[in-house]
Order: C-alpha cells, then structure tokens, then sequence
DNA sequence: CCCCGTTTGTTAGCTGGCTAACTAAAATGT
DNA sequence: ACATTTTAGTTAGCCAGCTAACAAACGGGG
C-alpha cells in the first residue's frame, strides 16, 4: 500500500509542461527573449501600459521577480518604462517596436506548438481536458487557501 | 483570426502546476528540503545508489544541476556521495537516515495533494487524462526531435 | 501641517535550471 | 606502452523564481 509518486498524475503533467517548455525555448531562441518572457510579452500584447504589481498578478508572478525581468528587457530594448504622471511611485511598462517584433513571432511559435501538442486531439477531448484543469485548479486553490487563511471557522 | 495565449491549454496546464508547487512548497516547509529536491528524494526513494548522470537522467535535469543539488543536499545531510570502487570517475549518491525521513514527510505531502487535486474525479477520468498526457508527451517530443535531429530524410 | 501608515518598486541573497569550459579518470587505438 | 578520445563530474556565469529588508512616494488623521 504504497504511493508512487513516479505513476502520479501531476507527476507526468509535470513532464509535459517540462517539454513543452523545452520546445518554446528551441523556437525563440533567435530573438533576444530568454525563457520566462514569452509568458509576459504575450500578456504586455493583450494589454501594454499596466503598473509593475498588476502586471506581476497577471502573470502569477511576485513583484521582485519582475523587476528584474523588465530591467533586463529594458536594457535588450524590448520594453520601456515610463512614469505615471499622477503617482510617482508607479511605472508603467510599455513594448517597444523591438518588442513587438518579438512578440509576434513568440505568438506564433505559441501557436504552432499549440497545434502540435494537440494533434490528434478531437475538439470534444480538448473541452474535456479543460473543464479538468480547472476543476483541479479549483480544488488545489482551495486546499491552499484552507492551509494557509484558516480565517473562517474561527472557533469550534 | 487571433491566437490568444490565455486561452490556451497549455497555458491553463503551467498554472496549475504553478498552484500545485507552491502547495508542495507549503506541505514541506518544516523540513530542510527545497523546491527542486522532492522529486529527486522520491527518485532515491525508489532506487538509491544511482550514479549522478543515471540520476539527472531520471529525474530530467543536467548533470551540471545535479552537482549543485547534491551538494546542498549533502551538506544540510540529507544524502551522501560514496565513490564507485571500480570506476573512480563515478560517484553513487544514497539516503541517510535523516534523507530517508524526510522523504517519508514528503511522499506523504505528495500522496494528500494528489488526493486533493483529483477530488470529485472518477477512475475513468483519471485514465482518460492520463492518456491524454502521454500523447501530449509524444506529439511534443515528436516535434522537438524532428527539428533539432533531422537526421531523418538526409536529402531529397 | 506634519507625522505615520500604506503602497510601489528595488535590492540582496537564496534555490534551481541551463550552457560552456574545465579536470580527472577510464577506454581505446596504434 | 603511450597518446588520444570519451566519459563523469565540477565550476563559472547566466536567467528565473522566491523572501526579507529597504526607499520613496502617496494619503489620511489629528
């Protein structure tokens, strides 16, 4: 009555993510983009000009890390920051035409990874995986929050 | 005719992963083992004594990282490096006592989230997503090798 | 008006992943 | 038997993630 993590589910989801990670990399590797960008490029592509805090919310990452990161991307020219002029306390980050450029062919490689991971793959299936991810987002969302905010039912 | 990233599976795949790390992040903090070391603990738990190429093999890491680990690991005591007597180059790494302790805590945190993360899933779903982890492990690795070995079809 | 708490962002120092360059030991070949 | 090549492991230096401690700007209360 042993657990083996090696037969777990999340083990092997693991070795997927790992791969797939694998493969953007080979993909992007001609553009000064370095392997946590592409995740970010994309998100300053759906929207560009949000403040450092919520742009680390956004892509589930804490605000130290990120200023690293655009510090980086700022000195290869992919993004700017730029002040706001009500709070000077916030920056702003915006893509530059450098950016840009990168960024639509970090989208395209995305796209055709996608694809590829999923070939095979009836649209039914792929409605079926998702409904999953979420219900086990859900459930470990919950178990986290459980642990770590024991606010509700102080007592008893 | 946009791909949108968010929306991608992939994409909902690395925040679950994200959510379930820093869930095993919490489960073990009272131990001495970091957040690259439990699956490297299960993997001794299995079969102690690999040799360090043997071992990153498995555990789908570089040799260069796995000296890194090792050697933290061996100095908070939780393994130890015992050199191969026919083969001098070679060094074999195996639990100590307090290894194989924490490993019991960690293989315990383990087995409770892989409960929890699939709580409200049936056997059959569970075997369904299995299989769809495996084709994904296969369509990508299929992808990765036929663009960095194109060793297939010389010509023509 | 000024002090104090809050919020935003940065810095320092850690773990973990990588590549590239290196050392040392073994295996091979002439 | 010696020179060469191959293999195992280490080291250095990079990017990415985290926490903790800090600086600077905003804002509210007395």
């Amino acid at each position: 009555m042993e657990f083996d993590y090696s037969t777990a589910l999340t083990h092997a989801m693991g070795h997927v993510m790992k791969l797939h990670k694998k493969n953007v990399e080979y993909l992007i590797q001609d553009y000064d983009v370095y392997p946590g960008q592409p995740i970010l490029l994309m998100r300053l592509a759906n929207t560009d000009g949000l403040m450092q805090k919520e742009l680390a919310r956004r892509i589930q990452v804490k605000p130290a890390t990120l200023t690293v990161m655009i510090t980086r991307m700022e000195k290869c020219g992919l993004v700017e920051r730029r002040p706001d002029e009500r709070d000077q306390r916030i920056s702003r980050v915006f893509l530059t035409d450098k950016g840009r450029l990168a960024t639509k062919a970090v989208k395209e490689a995305l796209r055709i990874l996608e694809l590829k991971c999923f070939e095979g793959f009836t649209d039914e299936e792929k409605i079926i995986l998702q409904g999953m991810l979420e219900r086990m987002h859900n459930n470990l969302e919950t178990f986290y929050l459980e642990n770590t905010e024991p606010s509700a039912e102080p007592n008893e």
